[in-house]
DNA sequence: AATGATGTTCCGTATTAAGGAACGAGATAA
DNA sequence: TTATCTCGTTCCTTAATACGGAACATCATT
């Protein structure tokens, strides 16, 4: 165990307890350390906002940044569970494998599936992982994503075309998100794989946040422009329905 | 800034980016680091609990501490506003000054107080800190603690006596509680100060601790035993309006 | 069975974080 | 006002410590 980092943590904890805040000296007597030594250990804490320290007085307390990991942590806990009755009907409904995933990364991670047993197989499973830019999901969530924010994300990436309808260019994405944007779902027709077809739309959270969305697929001969027309509708209802569940508030337009 | 520590938050930050996880070479790719490094600092996080190793395959996320964490921090943001309003009508209606205090350490931190202008001015401020064993709220608080933190909390402290009705030691504060959670509300009978009385009453989060109190505090030329029995059910009600907009929901009885 | 990729452990070295002391800023008291 | 404390912050030297590389283990893939 590295030791300047076990003291940082020890340090997070008594401020749990204190919730009121410290000064350095109290917390250098608690860890048993030089002030000095205290000092950094609560300057590199700072950097990063997990401790705050109050202009006035210099007491330290927890920050910000709690607020955040937790939020993440606590939705990933729970958007299975709240996700999972609405798509099994949305599903059965259908009759098509529906998708709830993630963004995890510059990826999507598929968190959940639901599968009638009446459907063709379709490779796909819980666990793997799928581009942003050329699946339904990936470019549901993106659309409402701010713009920085989906800028670094494709640059992380080479937009490899999977298939002649692969978008490639950044450009045209964002050309697409405003479609998106408007219609509030997103359609994936064959740009990543021949042959499949579906339609997404994102999940907010209560931070009015899309980092999850779900997708019905399925086989380009089942899945027509008029079957697709039908199926849109559901799937933006199912997904306010979660989205709502997660806490969040639709602006009131 | 610690190196270490520095890179220990990094590595945070990107399982924040990658709520489905990440492994040992991925991350120490990120960081630019050797994987020993890596290592290293996953186990001191690990150690800890703000990551967690899926049993298969080592993929680190992050971990359930951060819940605990920023339940601290919210809660600390949210309980004056709440508190507030309800507390300002009790001190109306009492005509005495009504103190709002949140478990620090092992002391009360006074962090909001209402003061009726008609009130003969007694020494008091927010901020202000108060032992545990001899005030209304910081026994109300214990009361309803576990044993094994009580005991833990009373460990650090000599109970000096400030008066001559100052309980002193552990096992007269245990009886005491027994009292307390009988009736819901702590008295203080010049336990602290000479002349000053006060009813209060403990208040519970979403999470069932009680980590809050209110208390109604008077020179005892008011608080006589008339004026205190009407005083206690409105206390413990404003209490419990305050536990219930904190997301306590009190057990079925 | 062999290869490759992963996570984990070990160990010597040099980086790095620790502690002490000096400094600065504020508060308190004479 | 000035002097004295206490607290937070900065600097610098030293040696403790965390680093990286390599070896090992485990597992999946071919």
């Amino acid at each position: 165990m590295i030791q300047s980092v076990t003291r940082a943590l020890d340090i997070l904890e008594f401020l749990k307890l204190n919730p009121g805040g410290l000064g350095v000296t109290e917390i250098a007597q608690k860890l048993d350390v030089a002030k000095s030594t205290a000092h950094r250990l609560l300057a590199s804490l700072e950097e990063q906002d997990y401790v705050q320290k109050t202009g006035k007085d210099s007491i330290y307390s927890l920050g910000l940044k709690f607020i955040e990991m937790a939020e993440v942590v606590t939705e990933n806990l729970k958007i299975v569970d709240i996700a999972r009755p609405l798509i099994e009907k949305l599903s059965r409904d259908t009759g098509e494998i529906v998708h709830l995933v993630m963004l995890d990364g510059n990826e999507v991670l598929y968190i959940d599936k639901v599968e009638n047993a009446s459907t063709i197989r379709i490779y796909s499973q819980i666990g793997r992982r799928g581009p942003l830019y050329c699946t339904g999901v990936g470019k549901a969530i993106l659309a409402y994503l701010p713009e920085d924010e989906v800028d670094q994300l494709l640059a992380g990436v080479t937009m490899q075309p999977f298939t002649e309808y692969t978008l490639t260019t950044p450009e045209e994405l964002k050309q697409e998100f405003q479609t998106i944007r408007a219609n509030a779902f997103a359609y994936d027709n064959e740009e990543h794989e021949r042959g499949i077809r579906c339609v997404a739309a994102p999940i907010f959270d209560h931070t009015q946040k899309s980092r999850y969305a779900i997708s019905i697929t399925g086989p380009i001969t089942r899945m027509s422009d008029d079957i697709l027309r039908e199926y849109i509708p559901w799937t933006k209802e199912t997904a306010l329905a979660i989205s709502r569940k997660m806490g969040f508030n639709p602006p009131k337009s």
